[in-house]
DNA sequence: GGGAAAGTTGACGTTTACGTCAACGTGATG
DNA sequence: CATCACGTTGACGTAAACGTCAACTTTCCC
């Protein structure tokens, strides 16, 4: 288990985001960086949970809805009854998550339909388009 | 063509949002209804472009970007150039859309993984759970 | 040892997407 | 004709998700 640590400013580096996002999230509960003095170190488990937190940001999901969704990813270590509800409210998230690919897909083909209307018109006005 | 109105209660009752929010779109340009006095009188290019904009919100996109791809479904009456712009903007949404799906998936398999994997500590304490 | 560089905690500001409230107009209805 | 229901325009409030700035440590480097 390679349990290396990384400052802030690394953090910030290589997720593309700020100090001030990281140290909201830790107010927010999302992450939990260890500290040596007063500097933050962040872990492994914090760069897993912050891939999530930032894919989850472009679903349209808030913050709130992401950090109940990371519980799932630390199923192990809660009590029989907390696990049974966090299984639930992941398989309701599941449920929600499919329903969006389900409609996206569906947006996808709209938007496919006018594009080549675009197209069309376009082609009539003599304008070439790049291919596909 | 049916050229049927609607007033702002009846637009609220059929899409499940309030009066604030229809003139708050209108005031960002995202909706033009007519007038009747000072009354709003929405038409079914309203309600067709409403549709987009509660579906480009549960995909997580800001009013500001959805305002730019509704531009797209009013293909027509443009000029020769504003409609290239326009369709190179769409397609650049549209792949943008697909990555998103894309990612998506990739999210909704990682999900069942855990699923499967809280399913199985469950087991071991002797819970039941539906069956999918 | 004296700057930079990197980090810290407040505290207040900002944008987005509306909610809420006041004050008013207008048409239907018992 | 009064009183609703329904609509209107401001104007101000608010929650989420950070940005920005000030005032301080701490650490690194020459």
């Amino acid at each position: 288990m390679t349990d290396r640590h990384w400052s802030i400013g690394e953090m910030c580096r290589d997720f593309g985001v700020t100090a001030r996002t990281l140290r909201f999230y830790e107010a927010k509960e999302l992450l939990s960086p260890l500290r040596e003095g007063s500097r933050r170190l962040f872990t492994r488990r914090d760069r897993a949970r912050l891939t999530l937190i930032l894919q989850g940001k472009r679903f349209g999901f808030s913050l709130e809805d992401i950090r109940q969704l990371l519980d799932l990813y630390d199923i192990g270590d809660q009590g029989a009854t907390q696990l049974a509800r966090t299984y639930d409210l992941a398989r309701q998230r599941l449920a929600a998550m499919e329903a969006q690919r389900d409609e996206l897909t569906r947006a996808i083909t709209d938007l496919r339909e006018q594009l080549a209307l675009g197209e069309r018109m376009l082609a009539e006005r003599g304008i070439r388009v790049a291919a596909e």
